[in-house]
DNA sequence: CGCAGCGCCTGAAGGC
DNA sequence: TGCCTTCAGGCGCTGC
């Protein structure tokens, strides 16, 4: 599933395709999720920036289009208009190419809001610093998790202390840090820990050019091999990687964290 | 206002 | 073999 550095990689491979480019037309899904695609007709792309895991494209007349990629989704650029049935959307560009939006499951969605205006998307809205910004940083992080008595996992994928954290690259981090899932309150060296986790698992993970489980394509259709660096997300029942001790899951808040019993205590 | 709970979605995998 | 159930999970929405 697409999280912070499985947003980048896309990101860096289409930027420079796509700056310049004139939408000539649009056509979407019928759900309200897609259908602003069509919003964006008759305008120009400025560029392809980045808000957690919100890809965000301003265009030439003060408005920007959004993409959230959701569970399953991806965008390539193809020479023909793209014909996959799991294709939500897509933009035919100037010189003839397409911008297609392929998302299986339709977790995604696509907006097109003033530059700024969130209001319609209250997790953009909300959402702190990106994980691999300079704003990103130990004190705030901390002074950010107090704020809630949710658990810790659940308090990363809330958007909130952190963006662009999903529940793999945060088992990952909690791992690193030694932080057992079912906690709600940790200290400032803790937190410090976690964050230091967080950026240095964030950019593995886009070093490797994201995580491939079974869904996720670059925008070239290729895999990520963050998939063979995990040692903890997904590996419940084999040796933790720094202790020997079997991994565990369990669900907290309706998410699986896998966790180690020795290396993470309570 | 914070947050728990549910719904959205589909394909894979496991049970019978 | 084939049907049914469960699971995966980011995020929006509702209601307490």
């Amino acid at each position: 599933m697409p999280e912070l550095p499985e947003v980048e990689t896309i990101r860096l491979q289409l930027a420079p395709r796509l700056q310049g480019r004139r939408i000539r037309d649009a056509h979407s899904h019928d759900s309200e999720k897609f259908t602003p695609a069509k919003d964006a007709i008759g305008t120009t792309l400025q560029g392809l920036n980045r808000k957690g895991k919100y890809l965000i494209a301003p265009l030439n007349d003060g408005r920007e289009l959004i993409v959230h990629l959701g569970m399953t989704g991806s965008l390539a650029i193809t020479p023909e208009p793209p014909g996959d049935p799991y294709i939500r959307a897509w933009w035919q560009l100037d010189g003839n190419e397409f911008l297609g939006y392929r998302d299986i499951r339709r977790f995604g969605r696509i907006r097109c809001v003033s530059a700024g205006q969130y209001d319609a998307i209250p997790t953009l809205a909300a959402q702190g610093p990106d994980g691999l910004s300079p704003e990103f940083t130990p004190e705030g992080f901390y002074l950010a998790l107090r704020n809630s008595h949710r658990r810790i996992p659940t308090q990363l994928l809330s958007q909130k202390p952190v963006a662009g954290v999903g529940n793999i690259y945060g088992t990952e981090a909690l791992w690193m840090a030694g932080i057992h899932p079912a906690k709600r309150r940790i200290s400032r060296s803790a937190a410090t820990s976690l964050h230091a986790a967080l950026v240095e698992v964030l950019e593995a993970g886009l070093a490797n050019g994201g995580t491939t489980l079974r869904d996720y394509r670059n925008a070239d259709g290729g895999e990520g091999s963050h998939q063979n660096a995990l040692a903890c997300y997904g590996r419940s029942g084999q040796p933790c990687l720094r202790c020997a001790t079997p991994l565990q899951h369990r669900t907290y808040d309706a998410r699986t964290l896998t966790f180690c019993p020795q290396c993470q205590p309570r």
